[in-house]
DNA sequence: TTTATTTTTCAGTAAATTTTGAAAACTCGA
DNA sequence: TCGAGTTTTCAAAATTTACTGAAAAATAAA
């Protein structure tokens, strides 16, 4: 296979799978791109790539940016900012789980917090609390699980992974 | 709080919640209802409760069925289908981790499979196989990971987990 | 300063996704 | 077999989300 068309499939990909993880299409593909470049690239470069506006282009590596996903490179002598990926796949699952743990787990659990406490002793209400405590429960192991392994370093990890899969 | 406050906001945040983990919103939503639900609902009710059209609701209710997070109940003497939901927190994200597996993951190891033998010698070309074959080795091992979860019962899952959260 | 270049913003448009509603297809008791 | 009740389908409408393009703001060399 001929090496632009293994970009592209990858890029296409890489899209695909990040729109499914909360992170929009165009924005996995900046990613894409910049994960296969062995180079950083200019907003200009990225916009020619992806035949997108430059609009498009700005926002979304912004918000890669804002997931530690994308880091801007200064180049003396460029007047131009340039953009490098974060590669290491670890790192970028991390970054990840820190945003949709943030955006999702952490007011799930405000919610169910200030739910925990409705008035009520019939059936209905009974089964309505036992879910809650149950969901709770489930979702605070979660919660600590996962900041530990955010805190965690490759090593760590890849330990706790390979006996998981044993 | 009353209970039906309760419930609304439980719902609400299911919905949300759900909606980024691959289940419209609607379809969390009526998992929800069904979750705190004390008996098995028919699809007039969910639909009346929810405010939702009965092809909507059948639409989603087929889905939540597929994902396994949702059983038909048949009540003797009853025309209607009734509904429960499953309600055991590990089985429901064994249950979402299988179909996005299936969904995302596998694609995407396809994917880098087929573009994996890229023709050429030149720095583009090794930092764009690195990347690739760095992507696949940490996607066969999540691939992995993720078998034993779905298969692991789970007193094995609760007991890896309390050892990854100390 | 001034001016050329680059980045940011955002209202309007376009695309994608979800929902409706009505008709068709089932199901089962009589 | 009929027909009332129930479920399913799907084209069109509504809603949500993403993208563009052009203007404004920021930046830095001259």
């Amino acid at each position: 296979m001929e090496l632009k068309e293994g970009k592209q499939k990858f890029i296409q990909s890489w899209g695909t799978l990040g729109s499914h993880w909360g992170i929009n299409r165009t924005m996995a593909q900046i990613h894409a791109l910049l994960l296969i470049s062995n180079e950083a690239l200019n907003a200009n470069d990225i916009m020619e790539e992806l035949n997108i506006s430059m609009g498009n282009t700005n926002m979304n590596i912004r918000a890669l940016i804002d997931w530690g996903l994308v880091f801007k490179e200064l180049k003396p002598g460029e007047r131009k900012d340039f953009f490098v990926a974060e590669k290491d796949m670890l790192e970028v699952v991390k970054r990840i789980i820190t945003q949709r743990k943030k955006k999702e787990l952490e007011p799930m659990l405000r919610v169910l917090e200030s739910i925990s406490n409705v008035e009520g002793t019939d059936a209905e209400t009974e089964e309505f609390k036992k879910v809650i405590k149950d969901i709770t429960l489930f979702s605070s192991k979660a919660d600590s699980a996962l900041d530990n392994l955010i805190k965690s370093d490759s090593n760590w990890f890849i330990g706790t992974f390979m006996k998981m899969i044993k």
